[in-house]
DNA sequence: CCCTGATTCGC
DNA sequence: GCGAATCAGG
């Protein structure tokens, strides 16, 4: 968009009228956005914004535009892929909580580990009430390809048939 | 999903 | 300076 010292008076007067900035951007020809940042840049009085945006909020994510391809390097060596696909679904239930309320209805949940553990050689079971101090998981040798120890697999692995709730 | 305005930041 | 992308709320 030119900024000419007219399409800045039409800015100026449409934003004075209080058109939304998507209208002003139609009859002006420009994106929504354009709009919003001119009239930012402009200093032109602020709409009631429908966001809350609290000053001390935490930085959510860097926004603005997205980044630039990264540089691409060469290849890299990559002697050891390691990373290998995202396992499909392997259990065939989901792993109880550690604290089983009541009879929760057992869904087939794929979500096989909820969050990142310390090291793939280790069980992440967790043990205690999350959240809490003496919260942390049970890092006994968990079973190769597993995420538990011997232990917990056999609590963790429940054969999805003998699972008969009602028919549908 | 549609809409809104505000902000960030690569260009 | 520009504005797309993103956020965040209705």
């Amino acid at each position: 968009m030119d900024w000419t010292t007219e399409s800045i008076d039409r800015l100026r007067a449409l934003w004075a009228e209080g058109h939304s900035t998507a209208e002003i951007g139609r009859r002006m020809g420009v994106s929504k956005n354009a709009v919003v940042g001119k009239a930012h840049r402009l200093q032109l009085p602020a709409r009631p914004s429908p966001i809350r945006r609290d000053p001390a909020a935490p930085r959510p994510v860097a926004t603005g535009r997205r980044p630039t391809l990264p540089p691409l390097r060469a290849a890299m060596p990559a002697a050891t892929p390691q990373r290998r696909e995202e396992p499909r679904i392997v259990v065939e239930a989901a792993p109880p909580a550690p604290h089983p309320v009541a009879a929760l209805p057992p869904k087939p949940v794929a979500v096989v580990r909820a969050f990142p553990r310390v090291s793939t050689k280790t069980c992440c079971w967790p043990l205690g009430e999350p959240g809490t101090e003496s919260f942390r998981f049970c890092c006994d040798a968990a079973i190769p390809g597993k995420p538990y120890c011997a232990e917990h697999a056999s609590l963790a692995y429940v054969r999805v048939k003998d699972r008969r709730e009602d028919a549908a």
